[in-house]
DNA sequence: AATGAATGAGGGTTCATTCAT
DNA sequence: TATGAATGAACCCTCATTCAT
């Protein structure tokens, strides 16, 4: 009755991940050599396509460029509801936020650091998005304030401390490396906690001094 | 009796005024557009100049790339020795050397970023220039190692602290702006500080709330 | 049953089609303009299409270069092969091999006085080719020595005559005109009999005054 | 009374002689390279002065090449005169002519090659120059139609026979090295010698087989 | 007389994009 | 859907030429 519909993908869903395949790609491409030097000859090739095959799932390379920078601001407004959901100090919705956002960023995605590349984006692209890093950035200063105010924060300048967390987290892209000996789930958990300890009101009094061994 | 050559510039010097000039518009142009997509024709239109004028102080684009890269690891360097001059603790000497680049990064060239775009030098320079670069970040990882071991720097995990403080000092460059309401002073220490607060051993109770009003 | 495809060309064979109609003009283009001289929008404007178009079928304007002296000497090693298959003497060798190498130059390709652009090969083809070519002269010279030991060329210094034939074949691109009186069956001939008589043992007491009225 | 007059090289004089040693270094140049390859920088750095300190001897490049043609087609016809003036047979004419402006090319002036060049030429030099060119061909066949008209030079197509002597004549700034083993002399008597058996009526049984070693 | 600075034109090459197949 | 072909714009770089000094 289903006929093979059950087992085989349909067409849509093969377009889909094709499409999700490109991105991700285009995104990886981005982030290693900037936008304009990353070539859609080099992305189609990675694919084992001809850059004609791309125009399928794209209509410009721009077009791949504000969907890697959605994507990453849709990524960090998920880690911010999952963080107001889970409740807690301004402090730790601040770190909750960052972990989550920095793990989906190294591991899913390698948006990141297109976040970067912003003066790439076409006017239009740039007007739109803009607007949303800002919010973005301005829900991060928020719950800084909000952390000032209950206690769990040490009173700081939340503009500069937001721009110094955004600066440390996308300069992971630069350095962090698949197949080296940091995970994901350990340079995430690591680096939140160092970037926690920038802003917590309680520093701890140590932190893992290897990431390889810590827990 | 000294003729004009107190006041009159040599043409010697003339050259060295403007190939300077070159260096820093095109640290500033690699800057906020990315070295590839930042043209010669841009920087040679802001500087009043034809293209082809700018090839009689630049062998070549790439040329100016490394001398952006080359002159912020000097300045670099120049921090470290400075810092190390000054003595005191490995947190004293990281903060001064932190500090003193952030301070001539911002004010006098606009090259920090620069060192974002190590993908883009000539496999030749490629090779020279990151052996620099690593020397440098080996340095502050020493400097993060003193500190622990003379109990001025919580324990923590160096290369992760380096990545982390780099990052944030480079992201400098995307949001600074020269005209904005903070000085490049108030910048340099203000970061330092906050950077400072994450690996301190003793981190302060508070921090300026708002750079502006800061001392 | 054969379908199109005994009459239609394949892609493929267009391809090589266009790629050798790319490489003639080339080869007329700087036969007569200098490789330096002959840019590559008028090669593609002569052939109807864009310059970029070219890149499709040459990675680099020194890769036509390279092509076209690489096919002379093809054509001249085949020419040797003809003539030592063909046996007879040292001379009959030698005046076969020039017959047969001029006859294809002139009326194939025009690619003979790219020979002449040795100074245009990059460095590495330079080694490349200047090695094959002189194997090329070598192997005439000697032809010219066998002659002078069956008795059927004249004694005289081979490095010279070798010279003094290609000097004169190599300018045939310089004054032949493909919709002129001669036809290049006579050229080939007429220059091989003319340049036969100079190393000859036994020079002909006579030559067609008129090129147009030899059989 | 004349003062330094004597001794000392006036003003025109040094220029004169710095004009000369210009258009030779440029001749040279041309001939090596190629007119469009060879750049006014290089014949500059030669000289050991400024590109720009050229202009004050020659208006333009091109005048440089329009020099260089017409100072060789001079030779030619001063080889002309020569020969006529010391008489003989058609062929001794020719003989003499070709020996003369072979000797005087190699040895004086590197200018031959440049005759290649032709299409380098300004449209209205090409239009003057081509047509003292033509003058010098034609008188060079008029001397084999009077060496056939005498018996002195074998029955052939006089235009055929000249296209290849010239080729031969100009191809030899391809080979002939100024520092190498052959001397000017030497080649130019040789290399007469080897192109009058081509059309003498009573070709010579040997020649030298060394040029090294001939007289 | 000679230079350094500057220019404008032109060349080779790359690349995002379009289109017929 | 995917491809090869083709394009036009843009880029870096070179070079002959001019000019103030």
């Amino acid at each position: 009755m289903t006929a093979w519909s059950a087992v085989v993908p349909s067409r849509d869903e093969l377009h889909e991940a094709k499409r999700v395949a490109l991105l991700r790609e285009a995104a990886s491409a981005f982030t290693r050599k900037g936008f304009h030097a990353a070539s859609l000859d080099d992305i189609a090739q990675k694919l084992g396509v001809t850059k004609a095959a791309l125009y399928h799932y794209f209509p410009s390379k721009h077009a791949l460029l504000r969907e890697c920078f959605a994507r990453a601001l849709e990524v960090g407004f998920q880690g911010l509801a999952r963080a107001r959901a889970q409740g807690g100090s301004g402090r730790e919705k601040l770190n909750n936020t960052l972990r989550f956002y920095l793990h989906e960023m190294i591991d899913e995605l390698s948006c990141c650091v297109v976040l970067t590349e912003e003066n790439a984006l076409l006017p239009d692209d740039y007007v739109d998005l803009l607007k949303v890093r800002d919010r973005f950035e301005r829900a991060l200063r928020d719950l800084i304030r909000e952390g000032i105010a209950d206690g769990s924060i040490v009173p700081c300048d939340p503009k500069l401390a937001v721009f110094t967390i955004l600066g440390a987290i996308h300069w992971v892209s630069k350095w962090f490396n698949q197949s080296g000996a940091w995970s994901a789930d350990a340079v995430s958990t690591a680096l939140t906690d160092l970037l926690d300890r920038m802003v917590s009101a309680t520093p701890v009094a140590a932190l893992p001094t290897d990431i390889r061994t810590a827990t």
